[in-house]
DNA sequence: TCAGTAATAGGAACCATTACCATTATTATG
DNA sequence: CATAATAATGGTAATGGTTCCTATTACTGA
């Protein structure tokens, strides 16, 4: 069973108040200056659990370093190439491709995952 | 300018005959069987020019292992998340939702990447 | 043919993430 | 409340995919 840590209860806290897509990293930094001694494991133990748990949501689309997310309704999301930053995109999420595409494979499909790529108002210039 | 190497063509020689979408790990175990004492850097090395030039697609879609295609007109991928092989997916490209999302946003668009994600045949058993 | 230099092999370095383990802290239960 | 069982922690080592480094090799244009 999952106790109630306040290093856990840190992370979710963080998370909960944020519309950025943080990298563990990040989420160890803003956490380190509630609790000075966390440790980066910790942070990756944790958020590990809350995604098993379903409170939290790993974005990997692309690249190596993982951003993680409140978990929401399904939603799509765009990646800034130029400085990496994600950000939810309002665009309905069409569930009946999902469909569409099991019939005509035969694979079971659980979901899909949609990313648009470019760049953000500020790496515009 | 881009010199013909015998490792450079043995590994897109493999990515024309192939149709899965094969780790660098993989490459470099079946070219190794060709160029015994060629080493993994050369792999990596010859994928990011073979990219660079357009030649090769990199899948790094989820997690940390990519993959590698032989570059080809614009198309989605179904990734199995028993087995991690990815298929191809013959489901049109629509180009309009790029568009659609540049204007409510106001980014700039310039692609973007479907995955659908599930069981594939062989892993549904 | 040959000089200039891109590419190579091999191994070290890098870096995000996970594993390990002795210690600490949470929580169900009596 | 006391306590025992064990989940979670901090610190650090290990892992694994990928890139970097360097002396050497081998394309290629002239």
């Amino acid at each position: 069973m999952h106790r109630e840590t306040k290093q856990r209860t840190a992370i979710l806290k963080y998370l909960n108040n944020t519309k950025s897509h943080p990298t563990a990293d990040i989420i160890y930094d803003v956490v380190k200056k509630i609790i000075p001694n966390i440790s980066k494991g910790t942070i990756y133990r944790n958020l590990n659990v809350l995604k098993e748990s379903g409170q939290v949501t790993r974005l990997n689309i692309k690249g190596t370093v993982s951003r993680y997310e409140i978990k929401q309704a399904s939603h799509y999301h765009f990646r800034c190439e130029q400085c990496g930053r994600v950000f939810d995109i309002d665009e309905p999420v069409d569930k009946s491709i999902d469909e569409r595409v099991a019939k005509s494979t035969g694979f079971k499909v659980i979901r899909h995952q949609l990313e648009f790529r470019g760049l953000c108002k500020d790496c515009q210039r």
